[in-house]
DNA sequence: GCCAACGTTGGC
DNA sequence: GCCAACGTTGGC
C-alpha cells in the first residue's frame, strides 16, 4: 500500500465532480516525473490526497482511492481533447493515467499554509517541490493529514 | 495579474 | 551534453 498527492485545479476538476462522477480517469498529466509514477508505481488500492491548487486556500480536501492501474492515457492521440500531445500514439504512448474514486472529504480541509507550519510536514514533496501533481507520500505524512483533517480512514 | 521556480526544447 | 530561451505551474 502506498500513498499519493493527487493536484487538480477545482475549476477544471473538483471534489464534487468525482463525487459526481464517481471514478474519474486521471488523465492530462504531461510531467515526466508523474508520468513514471502513474505507469510503473500508482497501484490499485493506493490511497491519494485530493489536493486543491489555485484554489482559496489551496489545500488538500478529501481522500480518494486508486481503482486502476496505470494505462495508456488516450486523450493525448485525440486531437480534440484538452491536452493533446501528438507524439503519442496508441502503439507508442507517451502518457498514463490512473482511476480514483472517492474515499471521503477532510472535515477540516488543511490548507497549503496549515501544512508548511507544521515541521513534521517539512519534507513532504509538496513543499520542497510545489509543481509536482503526482507525488509521493510517507504512510506518517499520509496519517497525520487525514487525522488533522478530522477523518478516520 | 505577477512572478519565482521548475520543466522542456532546440541550437550548437 | 550544455545551456539559453521559452513555456507552465501555482502561490500569493
Amino acid at each position: 500500500m502506498q500513498y499519493w498527492l493527487f493536484k487538480t485545479e477545482p475549476g477544471s476538476y473538483s471534489w464534487d465532480d468525482l463525487l459526481e462522477d464517481g471514478v474519474a480517469e486521471w488523465d492530462g498529466v504531461r510531467n515526466y516525473t508523474a508520468r513514471n509514477y502513474l505507469r510503473a508505481q500508482v497501484k490499485v488500492g493506493d490511497l491519494v490526497l485530493f489536493y486543491h491548487s489555485n484554489a482559496n486556500p489551496s489545500g488538500v480536501i478529501a481522500v480518494a482511492r486508486v481503482v486502476r492501474d496505470g494505462y495508456p492515457d488516450n486523450t493525448a492521440w485525440e486531437l480534440d481533447s484538452d491536452h493533446p500531445d501528438p507524439r503519442s500514439t496508441p502503439d507508442k504512448p507517451l502518457w498514463y493515467m490512473v482511476d480514483i474514486e472517492p474515499v471521503r472529504a477532510l472535515t477540516e480541509p488543511l490548507s497549503l499554509q496549515a501544512i508548511k507550519a507544521i515541521p513534521d510536514l517539512a519534507d513532504m514533496v509538496l513543499v520542497k517541490n510545489a509543481r509536482l501533481s503526482v507525488q509521493p507520500v510517507t504512510r506518517t505524512e499520509f496519517e497525520m493529514i487525514v487525522a488533522l483533517g478530522g477523518i478516520d480512514i
